[in-house]
DNA sequence: CCGAATCCGGTTGGATACTG
DNA sequence: CAGTATCCAACCGGATTCGG
């Protein structure tokens, strides 16, 4: 472990921004707020995921409670992901984000390329 | 460029999801919203920050419009750093992603547990 | 169908030293 | 005081292959 921003251990507040860090979590999040969805069902739906990231996203999910994962044994099996309580209220949150990003993204690009134009790159 | 979640260039949500990415992002604007504050202070303030990470996050933040730089032409030189409006409204959505993240902590830390324990790791 | 395991190139960020 | 430049180790994530 190298030197961290948050020499607490366990920083609740990172524990929930190192989430939004992959941008996968935020995609999955989004499709589960729709309703429940399977694996490969899943990866056919977000477009460019690999097996692995999808499996390793969904696995943070699940461990920290914010996803269900049920098993059906049948044949072939089937596993169905889906939000709990506490993983929507959390995706209303990121929601919330997602609003400020699409009202204020004029504004950002607009101050980027002030920016750039002003140092001349 | 290897292949990104989000194919659309400018992806709004992601512009902003990145930001929260790097963990010193959140920490540098808490900081800023207490209000305004020089380069050199702030790396006192901002436990374990490098003068690299500083630099390149405040530059990031600069450029999106989310900070504001001002420079005294002293002796020796004084930059003084603050949130703009836009900034100040971001951040004002980042906090209520860390009330979120304070006021269910006990409840994910559960759910780690619990999942811990089901794997016998 | 639902993953786990391995490999490997690209990025990230800390440490350190230097500039105006 | 306020940064920039360089080096390099650690991590991340895509591609691929294999197992239940």
């Amino acid at each position: 472990m190298t030197a961290q921003p948050f020499p607490e251990y366990d920083c609740p507040i990172r524990d929930v921004l190192d989430r939004l860090g992959n941008a996968w979590t935020v995609l999955i999040l989004t499709e589960l707020a729709k309703g429940p969805c399977r694996f490969n069902a899943m990866q056919r739906v977000i477009d460019g995921i690999s097996k692995r990231m999808l499996s390793n996203t969904l696995k943070t999910l699940v461990r920290d409670g914010l996803v269900r994962r049920e098993v059906q044994n049948t044949l072939p099996p089937m596993v169905e992901y889906s939000l709990t309580d506490l993983g929507a209220s959390f995706f209303a949150e990121v929601a919330h984000l997602k609003d400020w990003a699409v009202e204020n993204q004029n504004a950002v690009r607009k101050a980027r390329r002030d920016y750039d134009l002003a140092q001349g790159s």
